[in-house]
DNA sequence: TTGGGCTGACGTCAGCCATT
DNA sequence: AATGGCTGACGTCAGCCCAA
């Protein structure tokens, strides 16, 4: 193999390397701002299932205390 | 063990919040959902104190619409029901 | 001013701007990993006080229940 | 508005999120709170429905302790008081 | 053990927007 | 209108970690 080829074929594989990688890091990055959306939607659903299940607790207790009546 | 509870992969963080989330959500929707018949009885008692309540209103002005549409959905569901 | 203090002086104020930039973003990324990491603290906790909601909501409808009889 | 809902700046995000949090631990710490005179309700029924549960081993054989230590944690309140 | 897939962190460019 | 502060998105380097 000629020198010349390998130095062609070393700039080959890195050129094929930067690219893969740089593919790699526009899927991470979707990836990434999909979790952080998904954290915060979840944030949000259980903020609501607190919110209703505090309101239904007083609720429960008030008709348990006035029960006691 | 099976599954890490911290995967370094996000697609598998994803899928863990989502299976979670699923559970909670059963867990909570099956609780609520046997709260109905408490929540016909307290129905009833709300409706029993807002006919006293609003018995004064009777005969005047007609209600705010602004301070209904921002107020809880029960009072909604005792309007229209 | 001489064409030469020109050239110089927006270099300077490029290599200016990148600068302030690099630091605010190492700065940006700091914050947005803190917020991150925020959002999943506050999954714990959310996730936690439903959990012992539920198991009350439980315990006290089936109190309310046996009162019944 | 006062403040928007969806800053752009991760520090109002995170100051938000905090704040929002320490109202929810708040109003989940108060309601768990009034929630300890229901409890002690419970501990007495409990409390009863074990007497008369166990009153038909009186002068039979010792309880078995491996089922208690891995029962909840009001059965163990209950032997200790 | 090691190559390759993902991710953390960096610097740079472009763009939004509150402040001036 | 114009400026500067933050952030979104990109490409690159370094490193971890698991399946070959």
């Amino acid at each position: 193999p000629s020198p010349q080829g390998v130095a062609e074929e070393a700039t080959r594989k890195r050129e094929m390397r930067l690219l893969k990688n740089r593919e790699a890091a526009r899927e991470c990055r979707r990836k990434k701002k999909e979790y952080v959306k998904c954290l915060e939607n979840r944030v949000a659903v259980l903020e609501n299932q607190n919110k209703t299940l505090i309101e239904e607790l007083k609720a429960l207790k008030d008709l348990y205390c006035r029960k006691a009546d | 063990l099976a599954m890490a509870a911290n995967p370094r992969k996000f697609s598998e963080k994803i899928a863990l919040h989502n299976q979670k989330q699923a559970e909670e959500t059963a867990a909570f929707d099956e609780v609520m959902k046997d709260l109905s018949l408490t929540r016909a009885l307290h129905f009833k008692a709300q409706q029993l104190q807002l006919a006293q309540s609003r018995s004064n209103f009777y005969g005047g002005s007609l209600p705010n619409v602004n301070q209904i549409i921002n107020a809880p959905l029960e009072f909604h569901a005792a309007f229209y029901s």
